[in-house]
Order: C-alpha cells, then sequence, then structure tokens
DNA sequence: ATCGTCTATCGTCGATAAACGATGAATCTC
DNA sequence: GAGATTCATCGTTTATCGACGATAGACGAT
C-alpha cells in the first residue's frame, strides 16, 4: 500500500484541505453511501436499479450519481440506452488514505 | 403525512449511513479540516487561537467548532473564560476505520 | 465597580443542496 | 411505426450551510 500523498504534512495547505473536503463531501449524505454499497455489491448497475433499491425518484438518484462520479468515486460509461455506473476502487482506496493521513498527522502530534 | 413504509424499501440510508454521513459532512469543509490540523498541532486550542490562525470571524470559528463537536469529533472543556477544543483522536481513528471497512466492502465484491 | 477579553448564540443574508415532477432524447419491444 | 423503458437535464420549491455583525454572559485585571 503506496501511499501517494506528498504534502499531508502540510498543516497549512488549504489546496490539499479543499480536495480532501470535495470528495468527502460526497460522501456525506446517507443516500450516496447506500449507493456506493449497492453498486460495490452488484458488479455494475444502471440508474433504474439504484432507484429500485433506494426509493427516492429517478431525477434524485440521477443527481446523486453525478455527483459521486463528479467527485471522482464513480465511473461512468454509456451502455446503450442504458447507464453503467461502476465504483472506482482506487479512488475510493485513496480518499480512505488521505482521511488515514490527515488521522495519523493528529494522532502522531501528541 | 408519514407513511410507514415496508420494510422492502430502503429510505434512504440505514442508521449506520447516517451517523457516517454525519461525522463525514463535519470534515467536509476545508476550514473545518484545517481547524482538526491545527488542534491536534497543539495540544488543546481555545477558540482565539484558531481564529488567529484562520483569518475567520470568531462568530464563525465556534460555529466550525460546535459541528465538529456536535459530529464527536472534537472534545469541548470549558476552562474559566476559555473554551479548550482537543481532537479525540479516538473518534477520529474510528470514523477513518468506517471509511476503510466500506472501502473493502465495495473492493470485496470483485 | 468598571473595563477589556474570550465565548457562545442570535438574527440575517446570499448561496448551495436536496428533492421532486415534467420533458425530451435514445433505445428496446412488438 | 407505435408504445414502453431508461436516462439526464431543466425548472421549481424548500431546507440547510456558511459567513458575518451584534449582543450578552462570564471572567480577569485594574
Amino acid at each position: 500500500m503506496n501511499l501517494p500523498l506528498t504534502e499531508a504534512r502540510n498543516t497549512c495547505g488549504s489546496a490539499d484541505s479543499q480536495v480532501v473536503a470535495t470528495k468527502l463531501a460526497a460522501l456525506s449524505h446517507p443516500a450516496r453511501i447506500e449507493i456506493l454499497k449497492h453498486l460495490s455489491a452488484s458488479r455494475s448497475c444502471c440508474c433504474r436499479e439504484v432507484v429500485d433499491h433506494l426509493d427516492l425518484a429517478q431525477s434524485t438518484v440521477s443527481q446523486h450519481l453525478k455527483i459521486l462520479v463528479d467527485a471522482g468515486l464513480v465511473r461512468y460509461e454509456p451502455d446503450r440506452q442504458r447507464s453503467r455506473y461502476q465504483v472506482d476502487r482506487e479512488a475510493l482506496a485513496g480518499l480512505s488514505a488521505s482521511l488515514t493521513t490527515l488521522v495519523n498527522s493528529c494522532c502522531s502530534g501528541c
């Protein structure tokens, strides 16, 4: 597990904080967490599948998916009239690593 | 107008997702990430210290701190007329673990 | 007792998020 | 071709966030 983060120690790195914050914001909604779980359970999902699973309007689910895609946590691939959404495991692992790094930097100071 | 839905559907996230989402939401703001870093650098901080460090209004910083405290990521202890804020490292590590678990569950499906 | 400092909270305002229905494009199915 | 299905997007409404100034409470110092 190599961490690609080189400036994790920078206490003044507001740019870094901004990037991490944006990705965490994408995960800071229960519906989107559920979507992520569901996506990972199936190999790939179309929007309709998620709609059936979540009891939200189709437009709402589509927006949540878009937010996840924009954050780089989910990959999107149009497939005929369907859409195919897939968890970007590397990106998710990277975010997890970022948070771990933050936690470690918080715990190393004492 | 509260119709008790049957348990076939997931009403916008399980309780677990809600809890994790709330904590992630507390971290999904660059100012709060910076606050967390600053808190971990010092042993404990009063509000004024953070205000000097961050170039935000005192009331704004106080609100950010409250959000972090409400999320359970920071502990608060009134000390005379000052306040003492301190990173809850266990809670932070727990959140990191939750995210790691989510990532792992996403990666175990393939 | 009064002044200055440190806090938290209130009220406000603009911006953003979240949810929905409606619509149109693209694609199956018949 | 006609109708159904899937999907993203638009427009709208409501709720929440983020920031600030103002204010009041608590405390230390003078």
